[in-house]
DNA sequence: CATGAATGAGAGTTCATTCAT
DNA sequence: GATGAATGAACTCTCATTCAT
C-alpha cells in the first residue's frame, strides 16, 4: 500500500512535470512567435512529442491557454509581494507600478495573455477564474487605502482610485507590448516610461503633503 | 449625357455603399467574435453575398483591414476636433481626456485596431500610416504644451507628459474594451471611469495652480 | 435593301475586327506571360472591354484557343509555301526544314498551342479541325517524294519518311520552346540547331546521290 | 528490440508505399487528364483519403511533382544501362535510340514530365537538378563519340550530333505523347515509329561504312 | 452593343482533434 | 503512456461564366 502511494504520487510528479514542460513550450511559442504559432503541433514538435500526446495532459487547447493564463497571475502576485516590506505606504504604493511595469516589460507573453488577449478570458469569467486577477486589484486597493490613511492621497472612491492608478500602468504597458510607441526612440523608451511614471505618481500626491 | 453622369454617380454611390457594407460588417465580427472570426466567408455570410463578391470591393483582406484602419484614425482625428473651440487650455485637456475615451468606448472596434490588435499594424508601420496615428499624438503634446504656457501643469519634458495622458486613457480604453473590468458592476463601469478621469486629471493639475 | 447589306456587311466587319483584338491579345498573354495568364479577365482588361464583351464574340475560352490554334496552322501554312519556288526538291526539302524551325522559334506561342499543348486539342480530333494539321503533312510528304523521285532520298515508305524528318524538326523546336537547352550556352544555340539540321539532312540524302 | 524493428520497419515499408501510392496516382492524373487535373483533392479522392492527408506524405503538391520528376530521371537513367553490355558502338547506339523511345511510350507520364511539360522545370533549373537530364546527354555524347571513333559517323561536331539524335527521338516521343499523330491509324503507329527510326538511323550512318 | 455585379466551383493549405494500436 | 495516421472544417483567393440592365 505504502509502496503503491510512492509510485501513485512519482506518477502524479511526472505527470505534473509533464504538464509544465509542455504550458513552458507553449509560452515560449507565444513570446518568440506570437499567438498565432502557438498551435498543438508547434509545442509537440518542441518537446518531441506527438500531438496526440499533449492531449494525454490537457483536455484540448484552451486548457492550456488557460492554465498559463493562471500561472501568470500566479507569479504576478508573487512578485507583488515584494514591495510588503516597505514600510511607507507611499513608497510601496510607488513601487507598487514600477513593479507592474517590469512584470509587463519582462513577462509580454503573460501580460498580454492576461490583461490584453481576447480569446481566453471569455470563458474565465464564467469560470470566476478571474478572481485571481480580482486578488491582484484588491491588494492594489489596500495599498492605496494604506496612502490615503496616510494622507499621502486625498480621499476618493477607493475603487476609483485604485482603477485610476491601474489604468495608467496598463495603458503603459500594453502600449508597449502591443508596439504602440513607434514615435519614440526605442533606446529613448525606457527612460520615458520612468518619467510618465514619475510624472503621474507626483500627481497623484497630495498637494499640501510632505 | 447628364443623365448618363446622374447614373454613373449612383452607381458610384452604390460601390461606395457596399464597400461600406462589408467594412461595417468586418467591424462587427471584429468586435463581437474577435479578430480570427473575421474571415471572408464570414463577411459575405453576413451580407448575404457569396465571397467572391468581397474581392470586387476589396483587392484582399488586408486591404479590408486597412481601410477599416484608416477610416478610424479619421474619424478619430476629426473628433478630436470638436476640442479647438475651447479656449482655456486645461478645460481644453480635459475634454480632449474625455472624448478620447468616449470614442474608443463607442467605437470599440476602430480603437481596438488602432491602437490595440497586433497583426495589421506590423506593416503599416513600414508603410509609414502610423502617421496617422503621431499627427494625434501631436496633438495631444500641442494641448499639454499649452497647460505647460498656462501655468497648469508642472513643466515635464512634453514628450513625457503626453505619453502619461496617453497612457491613462488608453488604459482605461483598452481594459473596458478588452472585458478586465468585471471587478465592477456594469452599471457602475461609467461613473468609475469618469471618476477616475477626474482623479488622475486633477492630479496633473499642479499644487498652487488656482 | 441594299443599304441594309452595306449596313450588315460594315456590322460583319468591325465583329470580325473585333474578334481579332481578341485574339491578338490572347496571343500575346500567352506568349508574354505563358498559358496560365490567358484569363478572360486578363483578356478583357487590356483591350480595356469587361470580361462579359468577350463572350459576344467568343462562345467561350476554349473557342478563343481553337481559334488561336486555327490562325496558327492558317499562318504555318502560308509560311511554308514560300518554298514552293525553289525548284530543285532537295533544295526545297531543307529549306522547308529551316522554315518550319524558324516559324517554331518565332512564334513560339502559336507553335506551342499547335504542336505541343495539351488542353485545346483534344475536341479538335473530334471536330476534324486537325485536317489543318494534316494539310501540311501531306505538303511534306509530296516534297520528300519529290525528293524520292528524283533520287535524292532511298525510296522508303513516304509516311514513315516524312513521319521521321518531321519528328527530329518537331524535337528541335520543342525541346527549345520547352526549354531543354540548358545543356548549350545560349549565345550557340542558333548554330548548334543549324548544325543538327545539317547533319540530318546531310544524313537522308541517299549514299551515291551528287 | 528485434520486433520493434520488425515494426519500424514495416511502418517504414507502409509509409513508403503510401508515397508511391500517391505519386502513382498523381502520375495517372496527370496522363489521363493533363496537368491542371493534377489537384491534391483529385488524388485524395481517388486514393479515398482526404485532402489533408496527403500533407502526411509530401510538404507540398510541388514536393509531389518533384519526387515524380526525380524518380523519372532515376529509372530513365536506369533503363539506359542496359545497353552497356553491347559492344559494337552502332548497335549500341540504334539500341539506345529504341530504349529512349520505349521509355517515352511506356512511361509516358514521366517523359512528359521530364522533358515536356512547362511548369515544374522552371525551379528545377535553378536547383541544378537538370543535372539529372545532364548526365544522360553526356551518356548520350559518349555513344556519339564512339560511333565516329569507330568510323560509324561522319565526325562532326559532337554536342551537334547528339542534339540532332536527340531530338529525332524527342520529337518522336512527343508527338506520340502529346497526341499529334492523328494522321496514322493508331494500329500502324509501332511500325511507322520503328520504320521512322531505322530511316533515320539509317541516314547517319557514313556514306561508306560497310 | 456593352457591362457591372454576382457567383459556384474549386484550388492549395493548415489546424485542432480523434482513435486504434 | 504514447503515437502514427487520419480527417473535417476552415481558411484565402481565382476563374470562367451568367444575366439583368
Amino acid at each position: 500500500m505504502v509502496i503503491n502511494m510512492g509510485i501513485a504520487e512519482r506518477k502524479e510528479k511526472e505527470k505534473q512535470q509533464m504538464r509544465e514542460r509542455i504550458l513552458e513550450t507553449a509560452k515560449r511559442l507565444f513570446i518568440e512567435d506570437g499567438f498565432d504559432k502557438v498551435t498543438i503541433r508547434a509545442i509537440a514538435e518542441r518537446i518531441e512529442y506527438s500531438p496526440a500526446t499533449i492531449y494525454l495532459y490537457f483536455k484540448d487547447k484552451n486548457e492550456i491557454l488557460l492554465a498559463l493564463h493562471a500561472e501568470g497571475f500566479e507569479r504576478f502576485y508573487k512578485l507583488q509581494q515584494i514591495i510588503l516590506p516597505i514600510r511607507d505606504p507611499w513608497k510601496r504604493l510607488r513601487e507598487h507600478g514600477r513593479i507592474y511595469i517590469s512584470f509587463a516589460l519582462e513577462n509580454p507573453e503573460y501580460y498580454d495573455l492576461m490583461f490584453i488577449m481576447r480569446g481566453p478570458v471569455r470563458e474565465l469569467k464564467a469560470k470566476k477564474e478571474w478572481s485571481a486577477g480580482m486578488r491582484s486589484f484588491e491588494f492594489l486597493k489596500e495599498n492605496v487605502k494604506a496612502c490615503m490613511d496616510a494622507g499621502y492621497i486625498q480621499r476618493t472612491d477607493l475603487d476609483v482610485a485604485a482603477f485610476a492608478i491601474w489604468s495608467f500602468t496598463h495603458g503603459i504597458a500594453s502600449l508597449v507590448i502591443r508596439d504602440r510607441t513607434a514615435n519614440f526612440p526605442e533606446r529613448l523608451l525606457p527612460e520615458i516610461i520612468e518619467g510618465a511614471l514619475d510624472f503621474m505618481m507626483r500627481g497623484i500626491l497630495k498637494k499640501n503633503s510632505k
